[in-house]
DNA sequence: TATTGTTATACTCTATAACTATA
DNA sequence: TATAGTTATAGAGTATAACAATA
């Protein structure tokens, strides 16, 4: 037999990841619709929750985006409650982007779903599968950083 | 030790899981913008290259979206030289999209990439490491098609 | 009357560029 | 002069609703 696994083995585990990859959004969108945000908008809250009150220009860089979305997204979010703007203490040409007690009420129960959905799939799992689980995925992640690294 | 795992070594698996969905995700939209597609428009084509020529209502029900929003996703894809309009053999009403050769020819391609990821994602793992990753992420979809079944 | 695909309209997310207020 | 955030404008993706042509 030749030291080289036929293609087609390592083609299923991909598509199996894919699966996991489609069927994991589908959920999470599913929650947050239910919550009253969006994938877009639950990052600007995920990064208030961590982190505290923060400017738009700071938002900005750790999502990747440009100024002008921020602004959009935190108008929606200012509209539906999550998140109001206050004057910077310092500086008056920025504001802080503050949660809202509902904004963080949101986010305390969004961390609670989160450990439920891992215990729902996950829980059936013996510690072993688990662990050989946890060292696959691991693996795919090193492997994924160094392709998006050396694009 | 009590017989329930603590909850952080599950959280620590999805957890583990999510950045495999965000960094996968990243790597499929990169791949796909140097084909000159999105991830809506690869959907169609997707269809069409397994199946082969459909009627617009057709891809509609397979994407789970709206008429109107199939015929915006077939102007981008027939603009951009992916696929053409041919009239339905027997129904006036309905049009045949067919994928172009270079369309077939992009999507060639992609199944040869995907091919390539897969041996860059998993070539270094051994057979055993393989399966039990196999027999965890097929848990887990069961798992999750549960849910949203189940919603 | 039902079905196929369109136009009309609107909302979210994203991007560039020009501009205002402040530093 | 540089920075923070806005308005102006544009394009992709999604949705509903009204409508035309055909079945």
């Amino acid at each position: 037999m030749p030291s080289t696994e036929p293609d087609s083995t390592r083609t299923r585990s991909l598509d199996l990841l894919l699966e996991v990859v489609v069927l994991l959004q589908a959920d999470m969108t599913q929650a947050l619709a239910k919550l009253g945000l969006s994938e877009a908008r639950v990052r600007v809250t995920w990064l208030l929750h961590h982190g505290g009150p923060c400017t738009q220009r700071a938002l900005a860089e750790a999502l990747g985006t440009t100024a002008r979305n921020v602004t959009g997204l935190v108008d929606g979010l200012e509209a539906t409650g999550f998140v109001t703007r206050e004057p910077h203490p310092t500086d008056r040409r920025a504001t802080h982007v503050t949660l809202t007690p509902h904004g963080a009420g949101v986010m305390a129960r969004m961390a609670s779903e989160h450990e439920q959905l891992a215990d729902q799939l996950f829980g059936a799992l013996g510690r072993a599968d688990l662990a050989s689980l946890d060292a696959g995925l691991e693996h795919v992640v090193a492997r994924l950083r160094g392709l998006l690294g050396a694009s």
